[in-house]
This record gives structure tokens, sequence and C-alpha cells, in this order.
DNA sequence: TATGTATTTTAGCATTTGCTTAAATAAAAG
DNA sequence: CTTTTATTTAAGCAAATGCTAAAATACATA
């Protein structure tokens, strides 16, 4: 088969992962998603103290990260938590195996 | 350990995975990291042609990539041959996997 | 009901991105 | 040498990104 042919057969595919990815591929997105697979679920004000970061900062990247259903929110009483959702997430499983393993990546 | 110490213990592994993954998730240039890594090399111009995109496009992409070292260049005559450098692309090996198995994301 | 706590949303803004078009390089061929 | 072929680079621009600061929402408690 040739490349043409193949591309356009992947082409959803490559669409999902490049989508997934364009949202891994912010520092701070990643390190949601990291203590997300880590710690289970999450808080708005968990990780704004967790990353040093401004709450609404965090809020926003939430929003983009809970719209391309790569995360969803549960909420208790006034607090929202995060958590990750399979799904999607199962993407970036090997990243994080990756990262865990320091010695592969320095 | 808490979370603020092993998010700071693996900054750097997350700052280089969150890099790359900045690259790759870009559609054209995760088209461009597939066909290389399903070709083995391949020049401006076969990209061009592939994905039916202007070569001054593919050509700016192409740089991006090279300046975060994800890809290589040799020269041969006139044309440029461009190929994954495996020390950054290994990141991605799952990633193709993925994609090749068509049922996983579907 | 008034106040505090948790969070989101909006507006504004500087920066980055990705494309198009046109001009610049470089090497091969006539 | 001039032209063709392959490619990069520069300029320009609209759109997207990510932050800050301020206002809005929602629930809990005094």
């Amino acid at each position: 088969m040739d490349c043409r042919a193949s591309i356009e057969e992947l082409d959803s595919s490559l669409s999902l992962v490049a989508e997934v990815l364009n949202l891994a591929g912010n520092k701070v997105r990643l390190q949601i998603l990291f203590l997300l697979q880590k710690e289970g679920r999450l808080c708005v004000c968990d990780l704004s103290d967790i990353l040093q970061m401004n709450v609404s900062a965090i809020s926003q990247h939430l929003r983009k990260l809970k719209d391309r259903d790569l995360i969803y929110a549960t909420k208790e009483a006034q607090t929202i938590f995060y958590a990750l959702n399979k799904d999607k997430s199962f993407i970036l499983g090997p990243l994080f195996e990756l990262v865990k393993d320091k010695n592969v990546l320095v």
C-alpha cells in the first residue's frame, strides 16, 4: 500500500492521537495529568498548591482537558475533584511509565 | 514522598516529554513523524506530495522538528532527506504502535 | 440572611503558531 | 553561464494559546 492511502486510512487515529498529544504537550497540563494518574483524583486547589500556580490558570487548563474528555469531574459539596478518563488518557500510559523510569530520559 | 517533591524530582523528564509531545501534538507533524518511522527517510517533496501540502509549510514543520532534534537531515546532491533521530523520537514508539492497531483507537 | 470558601468565567493582552506568498540558496543540467 | 530543480528563509497575518486580574457562581456555615 502506498503512503497516501495508508496515511488516509489512519487519518482518524492520527487525529485522535494528535489531539491528545496536543493537550499533553504543555508542561503544566502534562504535570496535571501525571499527578492525576499518580493520585487518582485532585481538586483545583490541590493542583494549585502542588504546582505553585494561580488557581484560575489551573482551572482553565482543567477545563481544556475536560472539554476534550481527557478528565472528568465529580462534585463533593463545594469541592470539585478531577480524575483521568481512561477512555482517552490510556494513550498516555506508556509515557508516564517512561517519565517514572528516570534513567531512560536523561 | 509528597507530590510537590516528586513533581520536582521528575521536572526535567516532564519537560523533555512535554517538548516532544508538543511537537507531535500537531496533526501535520504527527503525520510526518509517522511517515518517517514507516519509510525510514523522506525528502520535503515526498512529504509535500503525500500530505498534499505546500512545500514551504512542510519545510517549516521539518525545521521545527530538526531544531529540537527529533529528526536529522542528510544531503544527497540537491535532495535533503530527513529521518527520525531515535535518541528523542523513541518516546513516540508506543504511540505509533497504537496508531497502527486501528481497533484500539476507534 | 450574611459571610467565607471553592471554583469558574470573562476580559484583556502579549506571545506563539501555522499558513501563504515571495525572495533567497544551492546544486545539477543544458 | 543560464536555467531548472530542490529546498529554505523571510515577511505578513489571522488565529490560537496561556497568563493575570476581576467579576460571577455555588455551596456551607455562622
